[in-house]
This record gives C-alpha cells, structure tokens and sequence, in this order.
DNA sequence: ACCAAAACCGACCGATCATTCGGTCGAGAC
DNA sequence: GTCTCGACCGAATGATCGGTCGGTTTTGGT
C-alpha cells in the first residue's frame, strides 16, 4: 500500500477513536511508520487530510447504500423501511470506526468554517435519510406505509435508528438487545393500522 | 458572583460551544477575567474542573426533571410520555449549552478513565431515560400504551428524541418543522390501536 | 487592631503542538 | 550517463499547552 494511503487508513483509526484534536500529527506519523514531515507532503495541512479523509468516508458509504439497493428485493414500501432499518444497524457495526468518527463532534464544528467539509456530510445524510425517504415514499403510494410527510417520517426513523447506533458508541448502554424492538416500533411507527 | 463560580459558568458555555481539549485555560481565564493560576486554586486540574461542571449539570437535570413531574397532571400514561417529550424538547432548547456539552464526544471519553464522570453520566442518562419509562410502565398498567418491554420502548423513545435535539445542535438541518410529526410518532409507537 | 487562612495574581516551566526547511534517494525520461 | 522530479526523511521552529511557584491582597473571627 502506498504511504498516503497508509497515512488515510491509519488517521481515520486515530480519528475515530481518540479525536481529531486529540490525535497529534508525531502520533499518527508513529502509528503509521512515516516521518512527520512525509505526512505534510502528501496533505496540505492537518484539517486538509481530514478532508480527504471524509471524502474517502463519503464514497465507501455512497457505494455500500447503492449496492444495498440494487441487491435487495422488497414486496412493498414498508419491506424496503425494514430492509433500510437492518442495513443500516449491520452496517454501522461493520464500519464501527467510520461511524465512530461521524459520531464525534469536530466534522460538525469543521463543518461551520470549511465548506468542502461541510459538503461532504450534507451528501452522507443525505444518503443516508435518502434510503429511509425511499421506502417511506414507496410504501406511502402501494399502501404499506401512512404517514403524513415521507421527509419527516424519514428523519425521525433515521434519527432512532441513528440514536441506537450512537448509544452503543457511547458505551453507557448495551444496545444489541433493542434491535428487534427497534424493528418493531418502525414499524408501529410508518402504519396505522396492522393488518396480519 | 464567586469567582469559583463564574469561573463555573464560563467554562461550561466554553467547553460547551469549543470542546474541551480546544478551550484553553488561559483563553478561559480572559472570558472568566481571572489571573490562569487562580483557576488552579480552585480546581486540582482542567479534568477535575469539568467534573464540577458534570456535577452541576447533573443537579440541575435532575432538579428540573423532579419539578417537572411534581408540576404536571396526565390522566393517563400515553398523555404522561407525550407531555415527557415535549418537556425534553423544550429543555433541550432552554439549557442549549449543557445538552451541546452532554451531545459531545469527550464526556464520554473521560467516562472511560473517570469513575465520577461515568457516574456522573449515568446518573443523567437514568434520569432522562427514566422519565420516559415511568410514562410507558404507567401506561401498560392503565391501559393507554401497548408494549412489550417498558424500559426497551422508553430507550427508543429516548434515542429518538435526543437525535432530533441532536441534529440541531449539529446545524444541518431544522429540526423545527419536526416536533409535530416526532408527537404523533411518539403516538403512533406506543399504541397499537388508535381510539378516538 | 491583629492575624491566620483563603483568594488571587504575574511570571515562569517543561512538554508538546502543527508546521517548515534543507536535503537524500530512487525511478523514469532523454 | 545525467537530469528531473516526486517521495521521503531528520531536525528544528515558534507558538501554545496545562500546570507550578512565590508572593500579595482580601476577608473574617477575635
């Protein structure tokens, strides 16, 4: 592997798990067995390496969610939700330390000063909403799904399932045992009425 | 006011809207307008310093928490978590600065290290989540919510209350628009049949 | 009025931070 | 064979970090 992908891998680890304020360039140029100054080489500054960073975050995400979609099969609106719902979880573990690090803090405060920072997360949770927004709609037109708003609905889904997720990084709770809960109340939440 | 205690207020709306590791002591002794060196004799440490300030969240969660169900009337256990929710959106939005602090990342960093900080988060965590299950276990007994578990309903409840209060504080999208469609959620997700 | 204790301060410390600089090295072009 | 250029490195830079120290001021009890 090339030393810039290298210096990529290892700083999204560093990151993740310790911050980016909290991760100094000599303990990423250690971790990863380049001298400090080769780091500066190959990314303008600190923040810029973030920046690519997020971008490599943005495609892999990108390309797992268009995948899923083109792979899975679903009879209504309300089966592609739940399909959503199960993705996303299984997903989120897969890629702990990706969703570790847009779980932080700082990509949000990055974000307020540095547009392509900015850009890059507006395009992940737009994904990321976009798949919920996508069954919603779905199941709103075959009747699988009533609600009001296929937008809001979707954001409130995203925003439990997304709240699950996030408990377990924060490691107060054990979440494993919420998840089929979780796929219960989505789906008490998309219908009004159950029809067995 | 103390200084003790306005060194207290600045530092939590510092480490609130900055980060801890990015607000530095002596960038907090010119907001505070005290010499750094007095701040160190009141607290041993920055570390020890914010587990004051954790303490006093804390407190004041727990406080208004007690007033609020001590002050509210609910016929049911479905109106008690609807008024729950409402109650915690518009906390979240009163205290801004500690639930910006309590939605970052270094809390529950330091928990990991610190016995008083992890506690300090549970207690606020069993607080907030308690509340909310209070209501669902009323409301399995009389009869106006149908669920399985009390306290799983409640920590999805949860989750999807703090992550729309949460996307606020993240400035990418309005959550404003949301807090109707996040009731009738609430609503649609305890109750398994609709009785007008 | 006096004194001990607590509050407070400015100056200073070693460590660490992100970043820069001058230069070495090896591969490909001609 | 030599010229060029990007990859890479070790050492050094000034700034800033959290924290300490010795001494001064303020306060409250007697």
């Amino acid at each position: 592997m090339s030393k810039r992908n290298a210096i990529l891998e290892t700083a999204t680890l560093l990151f993740a798990r310790s911050g980016f304020d909290q991760t100094s360039m000599s303990a990423l140029s250690k971790a990863t067995g380049v001298a400090g100054s080769t780091i500066f080489h190959h990314f303008k500054n600190k923040e810029d390496l973030f920046i690519n960073i997020l971008s490599n975050t943005q495609n892999t995400i990108i390309s797992a969610f268009d995948a899923h979609q083109q792979d899975s099969a679903h009879k209504n609106g309300l089966e592609m939700v739940e399909g959503a719902v199960e993705f996303y979880l299984t997903f989120t573990l897969e890629k702990q330390d990706l969703f570790l690090m847009l779980h932080r803090h700082f990509p949000y405060q990055m974000a307020e000063t540095n547009k392509q920072c900015r850009e890059s997360l507006e395009a992940i949770y737009e994904c990321l909403v976009g798949l919920f927004e996508q069954g919603v709609s779905l199941g709103i037109k075959d009747g699988s799904i009533q609600v009001a708003s296929a937008h809001n609905t979707a954001m409130l889904l995203f925003a439990m399932v997304d709240g699950v997720a996030r408990l377990n990084t924060y490691r107060l709770y054990q979440t494993g045992a919420l998840y089929s809960d979780l796929i219960a109340s989505c789906r008490r939440l998309l219908q009004v009425d159950l029809e067995a």
